[in-house]
Order: structure tokens, then C-alpha cells, then sequence
DNA sequence: ATCGTTTGTTACAATCTATCACACATCATC
DNA sequence: GATGATGTGTGATAGATTGTAACAAACGAT
């Protein structure tokens, strides 16, 4: 499949990508089995650039080294809904489909390692440590999923963006100590992003954080972040799944 | 339980399912540690019955062979999501957790093949094309689980429950043929159930069933099923994702 | 057959969110 | 500095879904 001639689907993925990518694979098809998963080339991109698209051949699966990229679909309206925030560390493009079903776009200046989808699957066949990872990499990403079900499906506003938060809070705090401290949590995306992560749209989540701010719950930083102050509170008002 | 050693394969499993993971891996090896899968018990569970509760240990790993299985979560104060209904050969219970994240109730009497998690894991670790089962088996539910996340978090009622429809329709399409002619898709959940699946009410999917068959685009077989009378309105109606 | 429970349907008022509109701030460009 | 593009915040209104009923139908148990 040359996806280097196929017509592009999307603007913002323009055939330089298509064909680097390509080159990619090829040069890495020559080396052996673990070699070529040792040398995969990191890719950067810029905010708003397209790492692939829906309907794209499933020809590489990323690792976010840096950044943040959205994993969303599109209505034929133009609506859209984010299923997923890739961080560092995520793969992104796993699955066992042949096309993507998903469109992955970097929310800011974001690198990526690239692997070869077919190699890192052959590779499996014969390491079972390897399959058993990307098993569990697709399990975390289904139970995310489902959790966001959950909070979209049966959630009110106040609600969604309370479990966004605090899931926010949960990631970056396994990442990085420093905020465990101060309870900052960076929000690197946009207002939009998060409307159509949680199925709102931006005025009601802008009015959310308001509301939230009001009630002491959080301090906004300057569009950069948000600082939670008082994280039982919000908990409260995520109504959280009942514990057992 | 009594566990009836009876082989006879459920209709309604599918192709698809019938090459998923313990079928390929009960019939490829009789010797060694699959030996232990192959002799899983198979359980029965009436309607209402839980095959696991949130929580659980998750010490086992099952496969639906007959029956329907509702996913779930419920929060605090009761309302309900569920994230997917089990068909026959449809897997529930995979995952990393040491504990179940969600319950499993049976909508009707069920027949469940019990696997033991530690023993599929193990036998994983040293079976990389049962790892890779195992990962189809969840990139499968994964994209299930996002498929509804862009129609509760976008979609209307009745594109809701257009899409709902022809998801069932197209799961039961795939395991009889019988209804690829009269297009009659049985419906074996409460109305309940298709409202905590969708993100809506009882009440609002019995509003939208009825305006839908005052459409013509269905008919309502005495609450067993419903028949789709025009596929491509309902496709209209459900605004799936743009084509590629 | 009768009772009681469960499930499904419909009507109307209430509520939450979406839509529309505009102000404001920031940033890049001219 | 002026300009336009982009992102954000806020208010008023409209609309869709929900909540609360009442009721009908199906089912099981006595």
C-alpha cells in the first residue's frame, strides 16, 4: 500500500510527511527483527499537524516522546469527538485494523517515535513479552475509554469537567512530582478540546471552570493551567463511580 | 454448577468470534499448558444473575456462549453506564487490573466458558499468538468502546439510537444470516438497558423507537426485535462518521 | 382467573445545555 | 500603531432532553 500516492484526505497532513514516513519504513524493512524496533526514528511536529488520519493505512504505530496529540473522529456535520489525550509515554495507532480509525493531531509542538506497524507485529509473533505489552497498552486504553463513557454518558457539566480535571491531575501526577505539591495541572489543550472530549462545547465548559473558580475549588493560571485547591471537594463534584 | 461437556456451538457465534482467542487456542495445541484451557468449565447464569461485580478480583476470564452480557458501571447515586453488551464468542474480563473495573449481568440466561486469568496469562507469556489474541480481543472492544463514545458525546437521541440499531443490526447480520433478509434485528435488552448504553432515558428511547416506526424506517415485532425497513434512512438518520 | 410486579408508552412541565451574540485579550502581521 | 485571526469569557434566549406523572400491556405466582 503507497500511501505516498494515495490523495491526501486531510490539508493539514501534507505528502512530505506521507513520504518521509514511507522512507522510514523502507530503510528500516532492511535491518533485522529487533533491530528495526531498536532504530525507530522520532518524528516531530508542530501544534495542529496531523501524526495520521482516519482511513490512512495503519503502516506505523507512535510512541509520544513529547507533547500532547488528540485521538478523535468527525461527523460529516463537522462535529467531533475526541476519545483520546496521547501523552508522553502513550502508544498511539495500535489495533489490529488495517486502516486507522482515528484521526491523531498534535495539540502543540510534539515528538513522536515512529515504528513500523508490520514489524512490531512480526516481532510479536515470536516475543510473547512484546505481545503481552501491547496487550496491556490496549487495555489501559480501553479502560480510559470506558471511563470516559461513563462521565459523558451519565455525567452532568460540573461534573465532566471535574473528572476531566481530576484525571488530568492523576496523569500528570504520575509523570512529574513537582506538582503533587502545588496540585498545578497544565492544560495544554484548548477549550475546544476539551468540549469535545467531554461532549460539551466551549461556552459550557468555560463556564464550568468559571463556576468551578467561583467556588474556590480551582485557580486558573493564565490559560497555561489550572491549580486545584481543594481536590476532595472536586472529587465531590466528579461523582466519582462508587467505591467497593 | 453442573457443567455439561455438550460442544454444540451457539448460532449465533459468529466467524469472527469463532477465531477468537480460546476457540484457535483450545483446537491449535492439545499438549502443555494450554492443556488447561482447554478444559475451562462453562457456567450458566439466569437473567439479573452477575457473572462479576466491580471490584471482583478478576481471577477469571470468560467467553459468552449464549446469552447477552451487560458491561457497567454505576455511580453513587445509581445511574447506570453500561459500556458494552456481550454477544456469543465476545470475551468479558480481559484486561492488566488485578481487579474487575466493571460489573457483568446477564440480560437473559447465559452460558459462559470460564478461563482462569493467572492460567491464560501464564500461558500467554510463553504463547505469543495467544498474546496476540488476547490484544485483537481487547483492540476490538477498544474500538467498540470509542465507537460509542462519538455517539453519546455527539449524536442526537434518534442518531443515537439509529446508530444503536444498526450496530446490532450488523453484530447479529455477521452471526445469522437468516436476517440479512428480513433485516430483523432481535432485541434482547430491556429498554433500560439501551437507555444506560446511550446515555438517555427509558424514556426518551421509547419516544424515539415510536417516532422512528411512525417514519416507516422500522417496525416494533412485539417487543422482541425490531425489523429495519429502510437501512439507508436509518444509516441517514444515525450521521455516521464521514467516509473515507 | 386474579393479583401484583415488571416493562413499555405517552403527556406535560421543568431543567440543563446549546445557540447566538458580543466583549475582551493575545499574538502575528502589515 | 493598526489590523485581523485566534482563543476565551459572559449574557440572553431557544431548544432538546429529562423528570414526573399516569396509564396500558405482559408476565408470573397464588
Amino acid at each position: 500500500m503507497s500511501n505516498t500516492l494515495s490523495v491526501e484526505r486531510s490539508p493539514a497532513l501534507d505528502r512530505q510527511h506521507r513520504q518521509s514516513l514511507a522512507v522510514t519504513a523502507m530503510s528500516s524493512d532492511r535491518r533485522g527483527k529487533t533491530d528495526r524496533l531498536e532504530r525507530a526514528s522520532v518524528r516531530r511536529f508542530q501544534s495542529k499537524e496531523h501524526i495520521f488520519c482516519e482511513g490512512d493505512a495503519r503502516t506505523h504505530v507512535f510512541q509520544i516522546e513529547d507533547g500532547v496529540v488528540t485521538i478523535y473522529q468527525m461527523l460529516n456535520d463537522g462535529r467531533r469527538q475526541i476519545v483520546d489525550f496521547a501523552y508522553p509515554g502513550d502508544f498511539i495507532g495500535l489495533g489490529t485494523a488495517g486502516e486507522h480509525l482515528f484521526s491523531a493531531e498534535a495539540t502543540s509542538s510534539t515528538r513522536v517515535r515512529c515504528f513500523s506497524a508490520s514489524a512490531l507485529e512480526e516481532t510479536a509473533r515470536n516475543d510473547p513479552s512484546l505481545a503481552l505489552q501491547l496487550y496491556k497498552a490496549v487495555s489501559l486504553e480501553l479502560s480510559a475509554a470506558r471511563a470516559l463513557l461513563v462521565a459523558i454518558g451519565q455525567r452532568s457539566a460540573i461534573e465532566r469537567v471535574s473528572t476531566f480535571l481530576l484525571m488530568l491531575h492523576g496523569r500528570t501526577a504520575a509523570a512529574k512530582d513537582c506538582d503533587s505539591v502545588t496540585n498545578v495541572v497544565p492544560l495544554p489543550m484548548r477549550r475546544a478540546d476539551i468540549g469535545d472530549f467531554l461532549g460539551l462545547t466551549i461556552e459550557t465548559v468555560s463556564r464550568t471552570i468559571t463556576k468551578l473558580r467561583l467556588m474556590r475549588v480551582i485557580e486558573v493560571s493564565h490559560g497555561t493551567g489550572i491549580r486545584i485547591m481543594d481536590v476532595d471537594r472536586l472529587a465531590d463534584l466528579s461523582e466519582r463511580q462508587a467505591c467497593h
